[in-house]
DNA sequence: ACCTGAACACCGTTCAAGT
DNA sequence: ACCTGAACACCGTTCAAGT
């Protein structure tokens, strides 16, 4: 009567995740998670309620720990230069781990959960309001994480390819976007 | 000897489309688009290679079907009009066929082919260099195709969940880039 | 030349039975 | 309490056989 618990959901979720990592979405099958974490494919039922569930918690994992790397690079002092590091931390945690941030933003996974969502963004949310002040803080973060999310997804799926260098399309917006947000806020 | 088409490629993409529309991605099974236009499953590859050419067919259509919306909206003589009225038909476009948008952006699809794509953001690069001129123009697109795609998906996602007016934020986001993108270029 | 039934390998998921 | 084999319904795809 003992029930040796051969795995883990941690373990699972990990595994999860290295195989979307590696391979896609399409790869993540409940026969290969089970392989890898040495267990039949019915016992992960004990875990996660069903696929589209051990996708959600793939995603609130992935999300926490981008939160943790937009934090690490914030507290310059000068908000302008915090919103250059945020972003450039974005999209660093984007092309390091592209497969994962694709679920992020994919609307088919069902992305992730409201408290991994908000941890994410109240970094950027923090800096904006540094920057634009509390009355469009909320409007410019949203600004810029619609950039930096749609800029980085394009990017990702090899979207620019009408020649001209990225980097400097990268560069150019964070410039613009800085000076626009931190400029007085045209007619409030 | 005849061999009486019973369907045609067409009618194939328009069910597939209908298909991703009404119920999801998930939902485009072959067995439901055969379904659909009165034949079996296995005559379908007779049409297309097989589901992931069929959803890019989609995919595909759908691009050309937004640039012809994005096309119709410009010509007010003001790049800055311009500019605004092909940020506002981009978002009508996606809540009209939510879907199919994401179909759009979405990576795991594929995504749309190279033509369909340099149709779609055409339009969005030439009000770009008539505002941002031709040195920026491309840079000033990006910009702007980036927060766009991004806002919209966002949007759909149910991603906005700070409370806070929605519609503000996107009207914040309009008038700040066309600002932005319209001034004289920062550092050239 | 297109259509079909039958078949194959592979899914996610359930469940009774084991320990 | 967790694990397992067996089973179910459902996929995408192939192919020989029809007309």
């Amino acid at each position: 009567m003992p029930a040796p618990a051969r795995t883990s959901t941690e373990a699972v979720v990990t595994a999860a995740r290295g195989i979307v990592e590696r391979d896609g979405l399409d790869a993540l099958t409940m026969q290969r998670v089970a392989d890898e974490v040495g267990v039949r494919a019915p016992s992960l039922y004990k875990r996660v309620r069903d696929r589209a569930d051990l996708v959600r918690l793939v995603a609130d994992q992935v999300a926490y720990e981008l939160a943790d790397r937009l934090d690490a690079v914030v507290g310059s002092g000068d908000p302008h230069d915090d919103l250059r590091a945020v972003a450039g931390a974005f999209r660093e945690f984007a092309r390091a781990n592209p497969a994962s941030y694709t679920l992020l933003f994919d609307p088919r996974s069902g992305g992730m959960s409201p408290e991994a969502r908000d941890t994410s963004v109240s970094v950027l949310l923090r800096v904006a309001t540094d920057l634009a002040g509390p009355d469009d803080g909320l409007s410019a973060a949203r600004l810029v994480t619609a950039w930096a999310t749609g800029f980085v997804a394009m990017e990702l799926a090899g979207a620019f390819q009408l020649g001209g260098d990225v980097e400097s399309a990268w560069a150019y917006a964070v410039e613009h976007l800085v000076a626009a947000v931190a400029g007085d806020g045209a007619e409030t």
